[in-house]
DNA sequence: CCGCGTCTGTGCGCTGGCGTACATAAAGAA
DNA sequence: TTCTTTATGTACGCCAGCGCACAGACGCGG
């Protein structure tokens, strides 16, 4: 498959206009991943932004004692790495490998040079440093206030949209480290879940069977996410059509 | 006091080089604003960046059921409205007054027309907005892992060092809103650091009166927070002295 | 000065999730 | 096969925070 091919697989990068597309490809370098492979550890400076084509990755912080929490999830919709156009050249958080699969690393310097042009690329990665708040935002607010049956219901249907299976390769304790609970807590809401017939799973293998039965479960947090991702995304979806500025003149 | 003045109060138009900032300087509107009043809403197109010179805002989400969460506080040392400029226009949140004060006002199309030249502006307000990305994700953290004591130690905390004073004026019920508790919880915990001698209050007005006594019990996130600000700002604030682009070359 | 609204204090039962400890079960290695 | 490692199930006591109900207490307006 070429590297265009690949590209064309993560949303931002399809939805460049032609020629900011075929100026980035030759900067492109593909990259294969593994589960729980680290993108970027906290504090580290970056040393590329990820466009996804196959994988999942996820924002994790770890606090002093140890425990975690993710604080969001991206995948072929998305980059990894934000930081790096954002300023600052490194976060707090880490990002590591959810699901594994293919990425398309773009090296600082070429993101910088391109980025300052000002065009669609960085109107693209902005948009999507937006979407990416919302996410992080909603996952306050559902740490607040909603279950952990909810959150985990939340958890595995942004998993598998960003999948093209509906089976995750991924134990409960893994779960459990990027909520931030405990694993006997996911047990025992999987368990509630199987019981259920939303999901069957077994050692470190898990499928969704009934995903209306997910979606009922869900707490607000998963629907309020999707809807500005399609807000600000179709947007993007469309660029040729668009002049490639901000605002949103009709 | 000028305009010019009141501007130096904001830390981040503060740090604009003095070109970009007297450009900048006649498109700025004074707006005087009370507690609780709304500077935009959930959903709403937005109008204005604010840059506040003494006034706080609080960053709210609200769920369907009414319950809310505080996601990030801004006061003279950020913005508020950065989906002004990130895309989009608006956000899920709500930015509501915390603290009575004064803000100075750009309208959206001139904050656009000064964005785009991809100047001192730009740099400053995407390098913000990565400082408030991670007061967010610590949010969600905090909201995970810590006891409604520490919460209320950081929020005050965080509070008071936006302000010129060490009184709040602030019902119990408020800031459980903002933290999205129960005020009795608020009372409970209030009331321990009154005994303690880290506060006092009465009928909607606390006061810090041992600072040292609440960053003894405050959580991690307040220092992380505070720390990566300082990462990101101490750049800022020497702008003069830096090349206005990205990259940290030393 | 009185009355009323607002703010704060307190009590009680409930539940979600934690920490801990240990039991079973499946996959892989020898 | 048998042994070992890893994954999942279950149980028990504990506690933070919730929801609810109501009791002072302060302050303002009439």
């Amino acid at each position: 498959m070429s590297v265009a091919t690949r590209a064309k697989q993560n949303y931002l990068l399809a939805a460049l206009p032609p020629g900011d597309f075929e100026r980035l490809l030759p900067s492109l370098e593909e990259a294969k991943m593994d589960l729980g492979q680290v993108l970027y550890e906290s504090g580290e400076q970056l040393k590329y932004l990820y466009f996804p084509t196959t994988l999942i990755a996820s924002l994790l912080f770890v606090t002093e004692n140890g425990s975690s929490t993710e604080l969001a999830v991206a995948g072929r919709e998305g980059a990894i790495g934000v930081a790096l156009f954002m300023g600052g050249n490194s976060t707090n958080s880490r990002a590591i490998v959810q699901s594994a699969g293919t990425a398309l690393a773009l090296p600082a310097a070429h993101l910088e040079e391109e980025f300052e042009r000002g065009g669609a690329l960085q109107w693209i990665l902005l948009r999507y440093t937006q979407a990416l708040i919302t996410q992080m935002a909603q996952t306050a607010v559902c740490n607040r206030h909603h279950t952990l049956d909810q959150q985990l219901c939340r958890w595995l249907l942004i998993s598998i949209d960003r999948l093209s299976s509906n089976t995750l390769r991924m134990t409960q304790q893994l779960i459990a480290d990027m909520l931030g609970v405990r694993r006997e807590g996911v047990t025992e809401a999987a368990g509630k879940l199987q019981f259920n017939g939303a999901i069957t799973y077994s050692r470190g293998e898990i499928t969704v069977i009934n995903r209306r039965l997910l979606e009922e479960r869900v707490c607000e947090c998963y629907g309020v996410v999707n809807k500005e991702y399609n807000r600000l995304l179709d947007d993007v979806q469309i660029p040729r059509q668009r002049e490639m500025r901000r605002g949103n003149s009709p």
